[in-house]
DNA sequence: CGAAAGCATAGGTTCTCCCTAGGGCAAGTC
DNA sequence: GACTTGCCCTAGGGAGAACCTATGCTTTCG
């Protein structure tokens, strides 16, 4: 079988016209640089030296392979390079998940903060839509995620990073003069987003709980995909909606200029936590996105701990 | 250390997303693809597949290397594709050496015979200056020649295939109306060729016996290097020369029109031999070239045996 | 929840790599 | 022409790599 360490002794002994020079140059022993010819010629079928009183001379059949040889070489060599360039992050892909409405808080600047410090690399950010970063996590396509909703998920490991209040967005003044209790929820036209996880969604579970606490039954006029959709129909004063106090900052001003906000009674909270497979020993790639992403939303919402 | 082996295992294991799946397929058992793998990630320091629950999947590591990996797999088959196709004559460099006036006789002939057989080849024919060829012989820069004038060389392997008769060659006719004596010989205004060799070419040593037996002592007038400008000369009626008869009907009518030629008496001969260093195995090109060149000597000129 | 699939580990065998020691041949030297 | 030197080869042995079978553990699927 060819091997590249035969290919490198043949070039050095080609190179230098002389076994033990070879060895010497490689640091082996003479007979070992000696066997190793012997096993390339062996393979090939063809003698590569003609031995010759002192010293070897190339056949033409070495002449025809010394530029392969090096070729091949060069490629493996190259391949090395390549690999060692994304350990130092110099380029490369780095995936990350980010799920929910995290993506509001961080997911450009975080993709800034990455490109400010390494350039060369490529940045992925996997999950605009919910299911998919699960899956990925799952099926192991990242290795982790910065998500808003933390499922209780076996086989997953939970972080809590931060933790960002629900609020109440609405056209009307009025509705958000006062902390917004269970029963005005309970009667409030609602546009909720995040529609496909519904059963999932971490947001939607506390507001349920909310409600039936307060021996209410949750209903929602709308559901859509987006919670930049549930904000737009907010600002249309079609409906009102409850998001983190991070989307409404965010997308307020911009998708329902005039709208305002106030929290819940009691005050409820969504948590941002790092989810990862348990027992995995995450990549530097991985580690150096949560380092960042935990950074950034710490910088945005509640630090938690 | 970086091998093809792991490399070729890597390319499966990416391929198939398995590491049973490519133990299958390269025909190994599971846990030797694993120790391939787990190798390969020491070596470059970095995980390239995540094992996760069924099956493997690839890192962005991973997806960096691959390409590479194929590229230099893939060098390292065109290097032996390479190679083969030398073996088989498809391609590559047939050198062969050629001393003397044989070249008359054959060269340009034998580099048509091969290049018709293997229409891919390049052909070399080393040696149109004679010291060359026993130099290369002996440093082993060539494996064969067909030499004219065999030497008593040490460490040289001599096989006669032909000979060739010497004949005098004269612008006037009446010199060559009988054969010539070693005393007309003695007496004729010669230009010799080979003058840098005129101590062991054969040819010159042939003739300086059958004059010495006559009683006479060789006398040249003229010494030049070339056969052709011997004959040259020889056209213009400087002087007579002796060549072999091969060279004489090849250059006389284009070199000498006018020219006629006869035997010596007793007759002298030239041997034609195959040369080679004593215990070589000649490789396929070698060997092709011998066969190849004592045909064509052979149809030429006389055989032996 | 049991069965199946797939990777990791353990232990042992075989093969490869590499070493040292010594033989033989060719080239250069006295 | 014998001697020395340089260089390759062979022989034999030890360390490590490669590979195998058997088995255990985790995940996935019915």
């Amino acid at each position: 079988m060819l091997s590249l360490h035969q290919l490198r002794c043949f070039l050095t002994v080609y190179e230098l016209g002389s076994l033990t020079a070879a060895a010497d140059e490689l640091g082996y022993a003479q007979p070992s640089i000696s066997e190793q010819i012997r096993s390339l010629e062996k393979s090939i079928g063809l003698q590569l030296f003609r031995r010759v009183g002192r010293g070897v001379v190339p056949t033409t059949v070495a002449d025809t392979l010394r530029p392969h040889a090096e070729a091949t070489i060069a490629a493996a060599e190259e391949a090395l390079r390549a690999v060692q360039r994304v350990k130092a992050f110099e380029t490369g892909t780095i995936r990350f998940g980010m799920f929910g409405s995290a993506r509001l808080y961080v997911s450009a600047t975080l993709v800034t903060d990455v490109l400010e410090r390494y350039p060369g690399v490529r940045v992925e950010i996997i999950g605009l839509n919910s299911s998919e970063v699960l899956e990925d996590l799952r099926r192991g396509r990242i290795e982790a995620a910065l998500i808003a909703a933390p499922p209780t998920n076996e086989g997953l490991e939970v972080l809590p990073v931060a933790r960002d209040e629900l609020v109440y967005v609405s056209m009307d003044p009025e509705r958000t003069a006062t902390p917004v209790t269970a029963r005005r929820l309970a009667e409030a036209q609602l546009v909720m987003a995040d529609t496909s996880y519904r059963a999932t969604d971490s947001m939607r579970l506390a507001l349920r709980k909310m409600l039936h606490e307060a021996g209410h039954n949750p209903q929602t006029r709308i559901e859509v995909e987006d919670v930049e959709t549930a904000i737009e129909l907010t600002g249309r004063g079609l409906a009102d909606t409850v998001v983190h106090r991070g989307a409404a900052t965010e997308l307020v001003p911009r998708l329902a200029p005039g709208a305002t906000w106030t929290v819940l009674r009691p005050r409820q909270y969504e948590t941002f936590a790092i989810v990862h497979r348990v027992n995995a020993t995450l990549s530097p790639a991985a580690q150096l996105m949560i380092e960042l992403a935990v950074a950034r939303i710490r910088a945005v919402a509640e630090p938690i701990r």
